[in-house]
DNA sequence: AAGATCGAGTAGACACTGTCTACTCACCCA
DNA sequence: TGGGTGAGTAGACAGTGTCTACTCGATCTT
């Protein structure tokens, strides 16, 4: 996963200036930052967008169709974070822990649409391939962990490590971890977790 | 209505626990574990108790509160099973190790049940004192925790741990580490997980 | 050029849901 | 005896997702 150069004309799936498709998909990014992932209801998005409420059936044949859709597009968003954050000059090691800043801040600021984008009863439907979305960015740690832990294999750790950011930022979110220290900062998890996966962090120069 | 129970003298078969109340949770736990956690509707939890659906109002004044009893429920279950497969003479390690895997057996076995006790948009109700249940399986973790890594944390490392666990048992019931690594089951994440936070296991005697 | 076709959006119905309120009714106690 | 009270019933209300009939304008065919 190393698309070096970050092409960001892609029409991809849907152009988001297209019609009544791009502009529902728009207005639930807006409204499940805004107000959660409870809030969207397809008549609401409708409402929103200025449609009826039959419309959205034309272009996403079910409610879960359209919450895939704006749930794939929290998954490009959070890709695309890391990889503008992402310093290819940098060790691996410190590369991997700007991953995990990024990714956790991201569970942090959009809580909505992180919560929306694991909520797998409203979006698992089989053919929708969201799961595949995030297939790019695992690759990505997969590679970095690989040059980290030369011996191990590289996808367990990696996915174990990925839980473990997982995991942590939903029992932040959940209250659980924090209630358990008393503090208001996950990033003692964070660096446990990393030093367990990855070892100690290199001393920095 | 189709009140055969007193007719009968129903001797209430297992637990006269505590008449409706009792019954409600009861019916909901048994729902959520065949159904899932969608099928938790108000209406269908009475409609299955054999009451009319403004009875659990009587009992529990909204639905987040009947379905937080439920929840609570299930972390009773998962810390009785925890309980239950500890043996207090194995090493430190040794029970921790079991104590994952209950938990992701857990998690495995009642999906419905443990997606509920996590889905906070449907418990979060600030003092029904839910997050505060799994207080005591978190310190009887921190407890094994300090004695295998004496020198650390213990209530970091055991939260970290515990973040593990639970994003491996999310993103496993996901489907996305089943897709990252192509295999069915997710023991090799938990000893990664359990070898980077514990260090590797200790030679069993 | 006229008529048929078709995609896109509207409007209404249906069966649900959670909540609220008025009502019944057995029971208990003064 | 009678008044309260707690528990459960029944109906209303607004909201939801889905389905179906309908309109309407643009495009295509002959």
């Amino acid at each position: 996963m190393n698309d070096e150069a970050g092409v960001h004309g892609e029409p991809e799936t849907a152009d988001p200036e297209d019609g009544l498709r791009g502009r529902l998909v728009r207005v639930g990014v807006e409204l499940v930052n805004a107000e959660g992932a409870q809030a969207l209801s397809l008549r609401e998005i409708a409402r929103r967008a200025g449609v009826s409420h039959g419309a959205p059936r034309r272009h996403f044949p079910t409610h879960l169709d359209l919450l895939s859709a704006i749930a794939r597009q929290g998954f490009a968003e959070l890709g695309a974070r890391v990889t503008a954050e992402d310093r290819e000059t940098a060790g691996p090691r410190a590369r991997i822990e700007l991953l995990a800043r990024v990714y956790l801040d991201y569970a942090a600021t959009r809580r909505g649409m992180y919560e929306l984008m694991f909520r797998h009863d409203l979006l698992e439907s089989g053919r929708l391939g969201l799961r595949e979305t995030s297939l790019p960015l695992f690759a990505h740690l997969t590679g970095l962990v690989a040059r980290v832990r030369p011996g191990a294999d590289a996808a367990v750790v990696a996915g174990a490590l990925w839980a473990n950011l997982h995991g942590i930022a939903q029992l932040w979110h959940w209250g659980s971890l924090r209630l358990a220290t008393g503090g208001d900062d996950p990033a003692p998890f964070l660096t446990a977790a990393l030093d367990a996966h990855l070892g100690p962090a290199e001393p920095t120069p």
